[in-house]
DNA sequence: CTCACTGTTGTACGGTTGTATAGTAAAACG
DNA sequence: CGTTTTACTATACAACCGTACAACAGTGAG
């Protein structure tokens, strides 16, 4: 009789990756029934896992929900601002807004989500205040290399704010309904608007 | 002694009425709330009826949303479009999408509750269509009115896309944080971003 | 090998969910 | 006044919710 190798009843991993592994399954729950779809038993079945772990390694589902943002958000922000990747002109820059994996439409309900807890979650906006200051810093930094090369004077971080809520309307716009808007033509319009906020002022038209 | 007249034990009233005040405590329910909130027990004690009311009148809570949905846009629009009240000017134009009640904080979880349902519910995203494309067609005539009393050649369809997104994207981070952005700056970035785009096109800078 | 540690499971719990349905009562009609 | 209609209430129900907790099992230290 051979000696009874009895297969493990459950695999024992370190607590980052778990979290991690947790964290990526919230992430595919939202994406796939938004805050409905964020509960118990469907994170821990798309884990993996028996229901108790997200008590053990987040004590909540609200503080796994907060881990889920930090996680998103920091992962954005670190590609984003990876100093090898400054954009050097609008086209480039527009596309690595877009390019943002986050920004993918899969993810709509999980920033549908994310944004309503925000708005209401205080630990949450602390960490969005953050976040979104430097996304910010960030783009102001690139469009105000390029007001100079144009000669346009503009507030870089009044451009920054415009791009970035115009890429989150166009995006938004387009993840709710793709019939009404293609990604190419999101771009382009986000592109052209740029072009024109950064274009030199004209003289005042003679009349 | 008096005819015993017995208070009624409850209020019976014309079905459009009834559906009326439960649309409006949905609402109530969702800002309060988001999707979260919405519940039949949080709506039809915030109507003030019993539970049984939401299947009676609606046929089930989701058709409810979809209702809730109708109820919205249709007024937005309806005074939108009301003919009396075309804009003359940017100004006039950035005012009254901003005025908007339903542009309000407060209903913040509201779109968030609607666009995430709008993604996955075939109804919703037909009726979606239908008025996105009227608001749309509505701003656009005015664009193109300022375009044309500003020597610009642009696409109307193109702008008023574009002020929609941008719209949109500023109102939700006023909303998500309103110490970052305030509405008195969003309107003002929202009207210089609109008149750099239907600037006269400049001459290309000599070098 | 033995023991302590802790990641993991499985279940139990009280509360809430949406809907179905039986019964009540208010209004409409003759 | 009597009858019919239906808006409305109230309850029942199975399914699901998040969390607590006791027991189990894999792992490393000694």
């Amino acid at each position: 009789m051979t000696k009874k190798t009895t297969a493990p009843k459950f695999e024992r991993i370190a607590p980052d990756a778990r979290r991690a592994r947790l964290i990526e399954a919230s992430i595919a729950c939202l994406a796939k029934g938004g805050i409905q779809g964020f509960t118990v038993d469907n994170i821990c079945h798309e884990a993996g896992t028996s229901r108790g772990l997200i008590t053990h390694h987040f004590g909540s589902k609200n503080a796994l929900l907060a881990a889920v943002y930090a996680s998103i958000y920091g992962k954005a922000l670190e590609k984003l601002t990876r100093s090898d990747t400054a954009p050097q002109s609008i086209d480039e820059l527009v596309d690595m807004i877009f390019g943002d994996s986050f920004l993918s439409r899969e993810y709509l309900n999980v920033w549908l989500a994310l944004w309503g807890e925000i708005a209401v979650n205080p630990a949450l906006q602390v960490e969005h205040r953050k976040n979104y200051a430097l996304y910010r810093e960030h783009i102001a930094r690139a469009i105000s290399a390029f007001a100079r090369s144009r000669g346009a004077t503009v507030d870089s971080y009044d451009v920054a704010t415009i791009l970035i809520s115009l890429v989150d309307g166009l995006w938004l716009e387009q993840c709710i309904d793709q019939s009404l808007l293609s990604l190419d033509r999101a771009k382009d319009l986000c592109r052209r608007t740029l072009a024109a906020v950064l274009a030199p002022q004209p003289a005042r038209r003679p009349t």
